[in-house]
DNA sequence: TTGGTTATTGATAAAATTATCAACAAGGAA
DNA sequence: TTCCTTGTTGATAATTTTATCAATAACCAA
């Protein structure tokens, strides 16, 4: 059985409906990787869907844990398809990206769930930093600027 | 000397200049903790500040690290002071909070400078999940719903 | 396959956030 | 204190995001 059939079905147990819409969409997020409310609707235009759409069915499939928002620091989330866990490490300077394995940061998790009694929910985290090029060429008092991405 | 003369040499010192304005939105987060920019400018326009200058001294203030940005799972950002570093922990039922003392984390987020050689700006992180007491009321599959704050 | 229920969409308006630019004022210099 | 430089603000427009509601279409039942 394939993964939209799957996942339709799952949707349909919950009380909500498979559409031309939420395919397209999840098609997008498919095929680049994680992407912006903006560059969602830029790959979906032509289908004559509504910019509106575009936020209702990023929300909806996110509340769903169907995609994960992460805020990458561009002052934009961004949205990316649930797959396996995994993190990631964004330098405020130059914006150089690091992916950080969920096994890293497993047992800080499992700690704190087992400190707080708390389930998480921390399938996608994003750390910011300065990369070890970056911390070169700062001074003693540096002034962070976010860097768009 | 006090807190608002040190932090107006430092800004000074990096070529920038402390305004009523700053100092008024300042006093906002110091007397509430942390404010959505909506609730900021609440607080101010009666000293006939702009909605857009909240906007923008928030993020400037923010880059300079005098205050941190918390996405705190309304949707909305929330901005407080900057001052000893702690996190935050939300139920994503019922809006419970529980704060974590940067002690727990401090190892894991050592461990991980080590491990990239990144130099890391996580002064304020917030998690995300399921509170003991809301466990017991969702069955086998939930449907997650943000809850405001 | 057909009909009926209702979740979802498009169209539209409202609200929130960001960008632009001339006028103002903070802070240093004389 | 007064002047000058230039960072900052207010006013405004543009853009992004959210809310509203009637029309549409997904999915179940017969």
């Amino acid at each position: 059985m394939s993964c939209i059939t799957t996942l339709t079905r799952t949707l349909r147990q919950r009380g909500y409906r498979m559409t031309p819409q939420r395919l397209a969409i999840l098609q997008a997020l498919h095929d680049v990787g994680h992407l912006t409310p903006a560059q969602v609707y830029a790959r979906v235009r032509a289908t004559g869907m509504t910019e509106a759409t575009v936020y209702r069915t990023l929300d909806f499939l996110a509340e769903n844990d169907v995609v994960r928002v992460a805020d990458r620091g561009s002052g934009h989330l961004a949205y990316e398809l649930a797959g396996e866990d995994h993190h990631h490490l964004i330098c405020r300077a130059c914006g150089a990206q690091q992916e950080i394995p969920a096994e890293v940061l497993r047992g800080m998790l499992d700690a704190l769930e087992g400190h707080t009694g708390y389930r998480l929910n921390a399938g996608h985290l994003t750390f910011f930093g300065l990369c070890p090029i970056c911390q070169e060429s700062f001074t003693a008092e540096p002034v962070y600027e976010i860097v768009g991405g």
